[in-house]
DNA sequence: CCAATTTAATTAACATGTTAAATATTTAAC
DNA sequence: GTTAAATATTTAACATGTTAATTAAATTGG
């Protein structure tokens, strides 16, 4: 009884959370990638124009945590951005490594003119699925986005 | 009144569903990587040995639906897995097309025996966000992926 | 039987995810 | 004030995501 064997099976993997999220994220996204092939945008692309429309300019690493893109992402994201004059970015005069990245005109304009496409893809989403539960689904992956991250492999010697 | 404007400004971005479904799952993820990079795997091909230890032996195009991963990107990584010996092949007599993806013995023991770590995750998790509702969360995620999809671009000429 | 279609799987091309290392600039400590 | 530590960002390398095209093997229709 004292054995170091675990004759505990692995968890099926029908309840697991990770894949969970990963289905319904791909259900809700089909709704929304004929959207982004018609503006030429990816995913991530548009994303990063919607925060920007949203918050107005912000500095890269700002960028990247209202985005949930990682910095290397971002710094690729941004130089095709770049090229296609969907942003710009202005040089922090006090701080030579930040920048603020900017939406350009024509950014805005395009996000004002797909408000209404979007706001329908929700929609239909929505009557399907539900306000209430949307909304409910919401608030619980919020609070399980929350959940403590694990204790890091903090490289505590074991001699002190 | 009629005009084609619509001045409904865009959903906020905090209440996007995909990005919450991001967040969610990255902070569910941060408590298996170690685990992950301890055993030499990456996500996605710790997900398809876990699958075949659930459901044993399968095809290639059951395996991507049960793994949540897309055919080229399966294609990859059953390459790797079959170079580090992880599963096999073996090609089916009657259709040539078809092969059964089996698991190795060195993998099943390795799944067997990171059982204990995997589930001690899952109760950290659970721990803080609760088991009820982990489980409504996972009901609502399964009803979530079930909306329907768009309706394709069919190819519907507009002359008959 | 055979050309046309369908199906299973792979390949190609480009974008992003992920971790680690490198750069460049700023701040802190003598 | 100059070196060391910290910070913001980028680069590198490899794996996966995504769409389209391709290959190879069955199946169908004539």
């Amino acid at each position: 009884m004292t054995d170091m064997q675990n004759n505990k099976p692995m968890r099926s993997i029908e309840r697991s959370i990770p894949i969970a999220l990963l289905r319904a994220r791909e259900a809700v996204m089909a709704h929304f990638r004929p959207l982004l092939a018609d503006r030429g945008y990816t995913e991530q692309q548009w994303r990063v124009l919607r925060i920007l429309n949203e918050y107005g300019a912000l500095e890269v690493t700002q960028l990247a945590e209202h985005s949930a893109l990682l910095m290397p992402s971002l710094t690729r994201i941004l130089k095709t951005l770049e090229e296609k004059q969907s942003i710009y970015r202005i040089r922090d005069e006090c701080d030579g490594r930040r920048s603020l990245i900017h939406l350009s005109e024509n950014s805005k304009t395009l996000i004002k003119q797909e408000a209404a496409r979007t706001e329908a893809a929700y929609a239909v989403i929505e009557a399907s699925f539900g306000a209430a539960k949307t909304n409910q689904l919401l608030d619980l992956l919020t609070e399980l986005a929350a959940v403590a991250p694990p204790l890091e492999n903090k490289k505590t010697p074991t001699d002190y």
